[in-house]
DNA sequence: CTACTTAGAGTCAATCTGACTCTTACAGAG
DNA sequence: CTCTGTAAGAGTCAGATTGACTCTAAGTAG
């Protein structure tokens, strides 16, 4: 519309990943998308997005159409991938830049449900917009590869967290169930939490203690930008994108 | 110029790396820069790249301007980055989609040079134009990441190659010595690459093994598109990105 | 007080990794 | 033709890592 035509247009989507209660308790991961309000695919869900503003940085960009569309802040939030093919969309040429972010699953509570924006489990979606489902899926494959080599889990808990709550996000992601014991030895040997000395509390068994994420490391990855002053952070030891 | 004014402009880059026998024999890690014939940054170094053309595969893009700047053709073209900072260009909005390319060390030998395009040590760059150290200093990285758990070390090679030239792309990207019984064990039981039946003559010492890599493995990484599909090749099983 | 459940510490064997040794097979010097 | 130098290529060994598993601790619910 304000592009010129045989202009190529530029867009940032954004992958919004949480974690929620499904209906049988057990937590499921889940993402928002919005109906889409005019051709082309009118009717059908893709991922929240829109042009990028002249004077917004890409990551504001997708930050911005995050809250829009679901009012939550990103725990996490990374780059994913360009997307530029010539077909992608059947009248024009639009690039989109795609974000992935994580939420916390509290947050996630206070989410706007409405007509036009809903939550879907991520792996049984609907056909989506465009090149949509191709998106989604590399973005599940990245959260899950990103998973197990750097230690963003805890970008869908909150403030505190048990050592069973961190392993749940673990197994609800990787959809495998993670050795109590060996994974307890895998976060503790990795330093990035520390115990808070509290303990969770009416449990019907041994209480666990709480633990929260050490605050020094910077769990976002900016991308390259950080890299270049800052030493080498151990939640991006082995290096975001990949 | 084409574009618009307060219109965000769209660009294609590529940080191309290739191996060179360097003054002392031993090759080094090179790229090529080309200089800038106009404002910003007139004479100053920059990365090859261009407009997106409307009509053109964000991957043709960087192909294209890899080839009319070096006259070579890509062994290895994997998207890197999109650079969107508000103020990486001084006057417009210019948003860089960066790709990074391997060229074999024999093709770099026919690589144009010319007064507007030179070849420069990877680790010892003048000041660039706009963001480009930045975008040199975080492909050079994944360059490094990802050639210790992928297998992209032969895009540097030829067609047939030793295990010590292979594993001289190892240390010379590296810049660390690499045990050769312990780099032959890894490489053999990566399975990645097949022995060719023939040995390279000539040598002061017990002629080596020639190998190939397995064709069947594809090297180029498609990002997310190629992940559809086709089973996960070996030469990336943990992925692209990251 | 007993049963049940998970926390959390610890064990063990298989595998992986880095450092290292030893024999083989060529070129070149004498 | 023999000796020397060099890297190929096979193999060894010890320490680190990893997955599977055991055992005791400390709560709640009856």
């Amino acid at each position: 519309m304000s592009t010129a035509e045989s202009q190529v247009a530029l867009a940032v989507s954004t992958v919004i990943f949480a974690l929620r209660p499904s209906a049988t308790g057990e937590p499921e991961l889940v993402l928002p998308l919005v109906r889409r309000i005019r051709e082309p695919y009118e009717g059908q869900w893709a991922l929240p997005g829109g042009p990028l503003n002249l004077h917004e940085d890409l990551a504001e960009a997708a930050s911005r159409t995050l809250l829009e569309t679901t009012a939550l802040e990103p725990r996490y939030l990374e780059q994913l991938y360009a997307f530029g093919q010539l077909d992608r969309s059947p009248d024009d040429r639009v690039v989109s830049i795609v974000y992935w972010a994580l939420v916390a699953g509290d947050e996630a509570d206070r989410a706007i449900q409405s007509e036009n924006v809903q939550w879907f489990t991520a792996d049984n979606l609907p056909e989506l917009a465009f090149d949509h489902n191709l998106i989604v899926d590399y973005a599940l494959w990245r959260l899950r590869t990103k998973l197990e080599y750097s230690r963003i889990a805890h970008g869908f808990l909150g403030e505190t967290f048990t050592l069973a709550q961190l392993r749940e996000v673990y197994e609800v992601v990787l959809r495998k169930p993670v050795d109590p014991g060996n994974f307890r030895r895998m976060v503790e040997a990795s330093g990035t939490v520390v115990a808070t000395g509290e303990r969770l509390a009416g449990t019907p068994h041994r209480p666990p203690q709480l633990y929260r994420y050490d605050t020094s490391i910077d769990l976002t990855d900016h991308g390259p930008l950080s890299r270049l002053s800052a030493p080498r952070t151990l939640a991006s030891t082995r290096g975001e994108h990949r």
